[in-house]
DNA sequence: GACAGTGAAATTTTT
DNA sequence: TTTCACTGTC
């Protein structure tokens, strides 16, 4: 496509941002106001101007934004696609397979996930219980997200801790024995080999050319040197963001490094993009009365380019049951007048809430998706196929030795793997130093194994024969297959990554015999895991045999050979959250408000808007403006009609609760919004609040509201309750912002209700 | 070393 | 309500 064809439809604003060139350029972009175009824009218009795209490195957080990223890309200049744009984590992985023995790494490592960090600290502080290794396994994960190292002085600020740093240092030296990496890896590691290896520094700052970076609020510390090291004096710097849409500082995301940027790159510019393509004008409005309470923010204002639009809805319902039904109704009577469901989307703060909507969904018959949370990379089966082969590919890997070895049972119990461990670190783990600051990992577990000296019970050492028996015979089949025997090199995964992305390409049918998901389903056989899920549950063994298999399919695309198999690893480590097949079937999007960023739909309802969900309860200061970013940011995704539900109790583990509006609705203006349902009494919208402050008497609406509440349940009405009888009223008043009965029954119970949140059990008698 | 039974805790957000 | 860790027995 020509230039001039692409630019006319930008705004002046993101013109200027596609065209602007000779200094770093920060690009504070509101939600809606277009950016994927400006970034997408300015890749084609770099290659356009005769930048190689081979130089060009764009970078996002989610792989599906990478995705995005590169199709539109793609569809504006097809040289796009020799562009390098990933995820952060994803350039990382890359970049450490390249230089593995620069960073102390086998270049076949695997990624630790959460839980696999947590089995390691186990391991190697036994005396710490399960909480609390999870604690420090969060910690752990924090301080990278800094760059504090175990010795570092500032780790304290991360905790006051002492005994803290005594454990990352034991952890990460366990870590580098077993060649792999965690998620905070990905982005130290490349750090410390670019500072210690000035001449690829040199080779890097001369293929990176230009640097973007998207979603740049939510970058962190760690991040943020990495980009400073990856940019050359030569190199061309954009990033883009928006402190409004700051949702991740839980984990480590730094808001300052947006609000720096011009201090730490000299001479930026800045450009803002501040028109509104998205939401209808009474969506940002709301939008806008929400956000406004924030006291840090560096504070814009969106100009909304739809003009009008239908009021948002506030609807208040009695339980989640309701919240429910009302979803389902509405998304119902929609589809109807001919709304496809596809154009609606529920959102919610925690992916618990999920689970009532599926089930309501499926009731009424209405298709849906859920976005993230898939839980298939955490299911059992899954998992230990993957320890398998994440063993075939590392047999240093001891966290999955530790799972599979035993599984299924081979009387290998939990002394003689202890003793294994111990006798392949003593014997084995030897890492070799090598000229230039490279590093060699040398032995493995699996050999420690076979090593006759090692002394273990006489039926273990039997099940541990048959074990290395298996692995063997897998190890050798992906052998055969590699054109080098060497470990991976950057040439083998570069050619994988090559036969990947022509299978892409090419529409020819492929032999699944020469692809990774026949040694897969090798693996899930001669293991034993087949059988041992499948007959351990009559019912739920076919449903892990078909995950199992589901997992195989996967890796149709991926050659049989070590390589693709590290590549493989990549796709599931890194993409875990959005592997479910983007079929174009017409569905609801069910999704958590931190998963919507990036996204649009035409409709939108937000869910669970009560105090104690959204915001949770222990927030307050920066963590209660980062809810209510959130809430902004959800409030933003929609193209036409919000609908904004809240409820007056909730079940919450087993127990109902009485849950009130969210504080957060409150801060919305009553004629900024239509009403559905029943306000509580002493819920009031923004202006609502001004005006009975301002004025000394009882406002009108409260006043009506109340009196007939007092009237239908004033003292001494008769009353009928399903599970204690009839009754008279003793007594109305308030708890909280609800209004509440004392009644005394036939029985001579007495009970206090909420006739709210009873509407079904408790009715009044007419006299 | 395997496994059943008991009691208690737990529910954010994610690359 | 569900899940998970721990205990005691075979």
């Amino acid at each position: 496509m020509q230039s001039d064809n692409y630019l006319n439809v930008l705004n002046p604003e993101q013109c200027q941002a596609v065209m602007h060139e000779g200094s770093p350029l920060l690009i504070l972009a509101g939600a809606g106001s277009g950016k994927t175009r400006v970034i997408t824009t300015k890749i084609a218009w770099l290659i356009e101007q005769g930048t190689d795209p081979r130089s060009i490195l764009a970078v996002t957080f989610t792989k599906k934004a990478a995705n995005e990223m590169r199709e539109r890309a793609c569809r504006l200049n097809e040289q796009a696609q020799f562009a390098q744009i990933r995820t952060f984590h994803s350039f990382g992985s890359w970049f450490l397979r390249i230089y593995a023995e620069y960073a102390g790494l086998a270049p076949n490592f695997t990624i630790y996930d959460d839980d696999d960090m947590l089995t390691l600290l186990s391991k190697t502080s036994p005396e710490l219980t399960h909480n609390q290794c999870a604690h420090y396994v969060r910690l752990i994960s924090r301080a990278k997200d800094y760059c504090l190292l175990p010795e570092s002085e500032n780790l304290s600020q991360i905790d006051e801790d002492l005994c803290f740093a005594d454990y990352y240092q034991k952890y990460e030296e366990r870590l580098r024995e077993t060649g792999n990496v965690d998620f905070g890896d990905l982005i130290s590691l490349p750090i410390k080999v670019l500072k210690e290896n000035p001449e690829i520094q040199a080779q890097v700052h001369h293929r990176f050319r230009v640097i973007m970076i998207d979603e740049y609020q939510d970058s962190n510390v760690a991040q943020f040197e990495l980009l400073k090291i990856l940019a050359g004096a030569e190199t061309y710097v954009c990033v883009v963001g928006d402190d409004d849409q700051s949702i991740y500082s839980f984990r480590g995301a730094e808001v300052q490094n947006i609000l720096t940027f011009q201090e730490n790159f000299k001479g930026a510019e800045l450009i803002k993009l501040e028109r509104n393509y998205r939401s209808v004008a009474s969506v940002l409005k709301i939008a806008d009365e929400v956000v406004k309470n924030n006291k840090d923010r560096l504070g814009k204002t969106l100009i909304a380019e739809r003009s009008g639009g239908k009021k948002p809805v506030a609807v208040f319902l009695s339980n989640q049951d309701d919240e429910t039904a009302f979803c389902a109704e509405i998304i119902k009577a929609a589809y109807a007048k001919g709304c496809p469901y596809s154009d609606w989307a529920v959102l919610y703060r925690t992916n618990a809430q999920s689970l009532s909507l599926e089930t309501e969904f499926i009731n009424k018959k209405i298709p849906y998706k859920v976005v993230g949370s898939l839980k298939f990379y955490d299911r059992e089966e899954i998992k230990d196929v993957i320890a398998y082969l994440s063993l075939v590919l590392n047999p240093r890997d001891e966290v999955s030795f530790s799972r599979v070895v035993n599984k299924p049972l081979r009387s290998i119990g939990n002394s003689s793997q202890q003793k294994i461990i111990e006798f392949a670190r003593s014997t084995y783990g030897t890492i070799e130093i090598l000229p230039e600051n490279r590093v060699v990992l040398k032995g493995s577990i699996l050999e420690a194994c076979s090593d006759n000296a090692l002394s273990l019970p006489a039926k273990a050492k039997k099940g541990l024969q048959s074990f290395l028996e298996i692995m063997n015979a897998l190890i050798s089949e992906l052998k055969n297959n590699e054109s080098d025997e060497a470990a991976v090199s950057k040439e083998i995964y570069d050619i994988a990554q090559a036969a990947v992305e022509e299978q892409l390409l090419s529409n020819v049918p492929f032999e699944k015999e020469k692809t990774l998901a026949s040694f897969i389903e090798k693996v899930i056989s001669t293991s034993g895991l087949g059988d041992f899920h499948s007959t351990k549950d009559e019912i739920a063994g076919t449903q892990r045999l078909n995950n199992m298999q589901e997992l195989a399919n996967s890796a149709v695309l991926y050659p049989k050979t070590k390589a693709g198999l590290a590549l493989f690893f990549d796709h599931i480590e890194l993409d875990r959250a959005v592997t479910q097949a983007e079929d174009s079937s017409d569905a609801v999007t069910l999704i958590t408000l931190h998963n919507t960023k990036g996204l649009e739909f035409p409709r939108v309802i937000i869910t669970g808007i009560e105090k104690g969900i959204f915001p949770r309860e222990d927030k307050k200061g920066s963590e209660l403006e980062e809810e209510r970013r959130l809430f902004y940011v959800g409030i933003t995704r929609t193209r036409d009609e919000l609908y904004l539900t809240t409820t007056s109790s909730r079940r919450l583990y087993g127990r109902v609760e009485w849950m009130s509006p969210s504080p957060f609705l409150a801060e919305i203006n009553r004629n900024s919004i239509d009403v559905l349902g029943r306000k509580p009494a002493r819920f009031y919208f923004a202006d609502e609040k001004q005006q009975k402050n301002s004025s000394k008497y009882i406002s009108t609406s409260e006043k009506t509201e109340h009196d007939l509440l007092y009237e239908h349940w004033k003292p001494g009405t008769k009353i009928y309750h399903d599970d204690f009888g009839y009754g008279l009223v003793c007594k109305a008043f308030y708890i909280k912002s609800d209004f509440a009965i004392f009644a005394a029954f036939e029985s001579g119970i007495k009970k206090q209700f909420i006739p709210e949140h009873c509407k079904s059990t408790l009715m009044r008698i007419k006299n």
